[in-house]
DNA sequence: GGGTATTTGTCCGTATGTATG
DNA sequence: TCATACATACGGACAAATACC
C-alpha cells in the first residue's frame, strides 16, 4: 500500500472517486500492482488518503464492475487477471482530424439541391424534444423496435398525410426506413423478383445506380412530367416517378397523364407505380397537387416520401405507404427486417409532430423558401434575361439554361474555381439527352436570402454573362 | 421490495418525490406493507426506480415527518403503527397501467438472442452525452453528412478495433450504416455483380433471405466452426462467416481452419471473406479470439461488426472495414450512398467512445453477462443433466438439446403457451439438418439474473422434464 | 481449541454542492 | 428566488472472516 501514491486533487473538477478509480485502473493495467495482490481495505485507504470510505467504495465498485478487481466478502479486494491484448503497445498515430474536416465544405456559395435552410430550423424546440425524450423514455427503447418503425411515428405520419396530402392510410401500411435509397430496394423485392423498372430521364440519380441489375428503362420527361405514352411502349412493369415536382426538371405531372398512368398500372397484376413525393410540401403558387396515391383505386401506388427536405437531411427518415393489397406480402418477405432508424429519433420526431411543430415548421419554411425562390427567379429575370429558367413554383431548386457554348463540365469547373458549386443536369441522366444549352440545377435551400443575389452575380460574372442594363424593378 | 410497484411518471406535473410519497403512504395505510417492515434503503429504491437517492430521501422524510415511518439511523426506515382512519375507504380504482405495458412483451420470460441487458446500460451517461450534443452541436449537423459516416465516429471505431480486436485500419476504410442487413447488400454489390455466396448452415437467418437472388450455398458447421473443406468443393467465391462465435452454434473457428480459409481466399482474385464479428466482445474464458482480418495479408477479409449487442439494438449502428484494395471500387460504386445513421446519433456515440465509456461499458457487461451465462449453464448442469448444452463460453446465447420426442415447433408452442419464448435452431437453417434431439437457442441477455433459474424451471416443467434429485451445490 | 477482538466488505442514513427551469 | 432532482462525499451499523490469545 505504501507505494500506491495517488495524487488526488480535491478541487479538481474530476470527482475524487473518478481520480482514484482511474489511478488504480492504470496501476493495474501497467502491472504496477501484481495480479492477486490484495488491495488496501476501504478504511485503510480512506484513512491514508484522507477521504471518505464511500469514496473508496465507489471507486472500488467501479473497478469491480469492470472486472479489474474481485471482491472476497469480508476479506478484501484482489487484483484480477486482465486479458492481456498483445497489441496494446505504441498507440496508433493520431490522424490530423482538423485538416481532414476542412476538406468537405469549402464553397462560398453552394447550390446543392439537397441543402436545407438550417438557420431557420427550430433547433431549440427540437433540442427540447430530444432532451425530453432522453429524460422520460424508458430503457425499453434500447431494445429492438417494431420492424416497420415505431407505431407512434407511423401514427403521426398517417395523420399528417391525411391532413396535408389527402392520403388515407393507417399506420399499419407505413414502413419507416433511413433514406429513400434504402427503402426502394425493399419495395422492389416486395413486388417481384425480376421486375423491370422504368425511371424518369433525367431523374434522381441514385436510383438507376441502385438498380443496375434490374435493367432500368429510361422514360423521357417533358413539361407535363413523365411521358406515359413512352412508358406504355416498354415492357417495364414498375415505374418510379416524382409526379408533384419532377426531379430535377420541376415538371408537374398533368391531370391527363395521371389518369393515363393509373390506367396503365391497372392493366396488369404485376404493374406498380412508385410515387416519390420528396418535396411536395413546398409549393408556392396554386393549390397543392394531390398525390397520385389518393386517386388510385386499384392498390397500384406505393407512396414514398421523406423528411429530408421538409425537416433535415441528416435525420435520414423516409417512409413508404403500402397499398392494402401488399401488406401480406410485406410481412412475409420483409417482415424480418428491422427498422433502420434509431428508436430515439423516431420518438423525438413523433412527439415533435404530435404537438404540431411539424406543420408549423412547414408553414414557416414554405414562406421562407418562397422568398428565396422569388429572389432567385427575380434576379435572373431582372438582370439576366438571356438565362432561361424552368422548374418554377415549387420545391427547393430550379433549373437554368445558360446561352453559352461551353460544356457543362467546363462551366461547372469554372464556377467551382470561383467558389460556387452548381450541378449540371447531365449528372442526372440515365440516357443521354441533348440539351440545346448547358443546364444546371440551382438548389436555393442552403443559401441565405441575402446571399442569393450575390451568388448569382458571382456565378454569371465568372461565366462572363453581364448584367442586363434594363434593371427595372429590383424584386418584389 | 419486489412487490412495491410504483408507477412514477417522470413527465407528470406532480414531482417525483410527491408521487413516491403518496404511493408509499397509500401502501402503508392500506396495510399492503405491514407494520414494522423495513423499507428498502434509499439506494436500493433509487436504483430500482431509476431516480436519485435524494428524491427517495425527500419522500421518506415526508413520511417520517408525518409519522408513517420511523428512522433508525444507519439501519433503515421502518413502518410505524398507524391510527387507522375509518374514512379513508375506496381509493380511486387502480389504473391498469400494467395491462397497457403487457401488450408489447407478453412473454413472462423471453429467451430472444437479440435482447440485451437494458437495465445495466449506462443510460444516465448516454443521456448526458445526448443532451450535451444537442446543446453544443452546430446547425451544420442538420445537413447531410459524409457518405461513409461521420469521421469522428469512424476514428473512434478504428481506435477501438485496434485496441481490442487487433485490427489495424484507418477511418477511411470504415463505412457506417444502420444494421448489418443493410450493409451486406452494399458489400456484395461492391465485390461483384454476380458473385456466389457461401453461408454457414445453420447461420444468421436474415442473410439467406437477403440474398435469395444470389444463389446462396450452405456450408456445414461443426464444433470447429465452418467446414472449410466443404467450402472448397463449391464454386462460391464469397463466404459469410462468424468466426469468433458462430451464430447460432457458438463454435469458434479453429486456428487451422482460419489459415485454411485465408488460403482459400488467396487463390482467386474474386474471392472474399466477410467476417461478421457481431458479439466477439463477450468472451468468458481464455483469451479473446483475434479477428481473421488481423491475420489477412491479401486484402481478402471484409470485417463487419455492429453495436447491436455491445451497446443497444435500437441504435442500429453497424459498420464494415474495407481492405485497402477495395477502397477505390467503393468510391466508384457506392460513394454516392448517404450514411443511414442520423448524424446526431453518430456524434453521440463517437463522444461516448472518445471518453472511454464504451470500453468501460464492455468490461462491465462482460462481467454481467458472464454471471448470467454461468447461472444459466449451472442451472442446467445441476438440475437437468439430461439436457445438453453447446455454444458455451461466449456471446449472449447458448444452445440446448432436450431429450424429448416432440418436434421443435410443438415444444416451442408449448413453451409459448406457458409464457416462455424460445427459438428453435431449425429457424436458422438454410438447408435442412437432422438434429438428433430438439435444439433451441436460449439468449440470456434480456433476462435478469434472478429470472434465469425460474425461467429454466418453468421451461423444463412445461416440457415435463423433472428436476434431478442430486441437487448438490445450488450455484456458484 | 474455543472464545474474543479486529478487520473487512456491505449496507445504510445523512449532508452538501450543482444544474435546471 | 425557489423547487426539483441528481452527483458527490461523509461516517456509522452490521455480519462474516480472520487473527490472536
Amino acid at each position: 500500500m505504501d507505494m500506491l501514491i495517488f495524487k488526488l486533487e480535491k478541487n479538481s473538477k474530476k470527482p475524487l472517486y473518478e481520480q482514484l478509480y482511474a489511478g488504480m485502473k492504470d496501476a493495474i493495467i501497467t502491472k504496477q500492482i501484481e495480479v492477486g495482490t490484495k488491495l488496501p481495505s476501504k478504511r485503510k485507504l480512506a484513512d491514508f488518503l484522507n477521504i471518505s470510505q464511500t469514496t473508496v467504495e465507489i471507486a472500488y465498485g467501479q473497478l469491480l464492475a469492470e472486472g479489474y478487481i474481485a471482491s472476497k466478502p469480508r476479506i478484501g479486494f484482489f487484483v484480477e487477471e486482465i486479458d492481456e491484448l498483445p497489441f496494446l503497445e505504441n498507440k496508433q498515430p493520431k490522424k490530423d482530424l482538423e485538416a481532414r474536416l476542412k476538406v468537405s465544405e469549402s464553397y462560398r456559395y453552394n447550390f446543392h439541391p439537397g441543402k436545407i435552410d438550417a438557420e431557420s430550423f427550430p433547433f431549440a424546440i427540437w433540442r427540447k424534444y430530444a432532451k425530453d425524450l432522453f429524460d422520460f423514455s424508458s430503457k425499453e427503447y434500447l431494445q429492438v423496435g417494431e420492424p416497420q418503425g415505431e407505431y407512434e411515428l407511423r401514427f403521426e405520419i398517417a395523420h399528417y398525410l391525411y391532413q396535408s396530402r389527402g392520403i388515407i392510410c393507417n399506420p399499419e401500411q407505413i414502413v419507416i426506413g433511413s433514406g429513400t435509397e434504402h427503402l426502394l430496394p425493399m419495395i422492389l423485392r416486395l413486388i417481384e423478383a425480376d421486375s423491370k423498372i422504368a425511371l424518369e430521364n433525367p431523374g434522381y440519380s441514385a436510383i438507376p445506380r441502385i438498380h443496375l441489375k434490374n435493367k432500368a428503362v429510361p422514360i423521357s420527361v417533358d413539361e407535363d412530367g413523365l411521358i406515359v405514352e413512352e412508358l406504355e411502349k416498354t415492357d417495364a412493369n414498375i415505374v418510379y416517378i416524382t409526379p408533384s415536382h419532377q426531379f430535377p426538371t420541376g415538371a408537374v405531372l398533368s391531370a391527363a397523364r395521371r389518369t393515363h398512368l393509373l390506367n396503365w398500372a391497372s392493366k396488369a397484376a404485376n404493374r406498380y407505380i412508385i410515387e416519390d413525393d420528396y418535396d411536395s410540401e413546398f409549393r408556392y403558387i396554386g393549390k397543392p397537387i394531390p398525390a397520385l396515391q389518393g386517386m388510385d383505386q386499384n392498390d397500384k401506388v406505393i407512396y414514398l416520401s421523406t423528411f429530408t427536405k421538409s425537416l433535415m437531411p441528416s435525420l435520414r427518415v423516409a417512409y413508404f405507404v403500402l397499398p392494402a393489397g401488399l401488406l401480406q406480402s410485406y410481412k412475409e418477405i420483409l417482415g424480418y427486417y428491422s427498422a433502420t432508424v434509431p428508436r430515439f429519433d423516431q420518438h423525438i420526431l413523433a412527439n415533435f409532430m404530435k404537438d404540431g411543430h411539424f406543420s408549423k415548421h412547414l408553414n414557416r419554411m414554405r414562406k421562407i423558401y418562397r422568398k428565396k425562390h422569388d429572389r432567385l427567379t427575380n434576379t435572373f429575370e431582372t438582370y439576366y434575361p438571356t438565362v432561361s429558367i424552368t422548374g418554377y413554383h415549387a420545391g427547393m431548386h430550379i433549373l437554368i439554361s445558360v446561352p453559352l457554348n461551353k460544356t457543362e463540365q467546363e462551366l461547372k469547373q469554372l464556377a467551382r474555381d470561383n467558389g460556387i458549386a452548381i450541378y449540371p443536369v447531365t449528372d442526372y441522366l440515365l440516357k443521354p439527352i441533348d440539351y440545346p444549352q448547358p443546364t444546371f440545377l440551382l438548389g436555393f435551400g442552403g443559401l441565405a436570402l441575402e446571399e442569393i443575389e450575390p451568388a448569382i452575380h458571382g456565378l454569371m460574372s465568372c461565366f462572363g454573362i453581364n448584367k442586363s442594363q434594363k434593371k427595372g424593378k429590383s424584386q418584389r
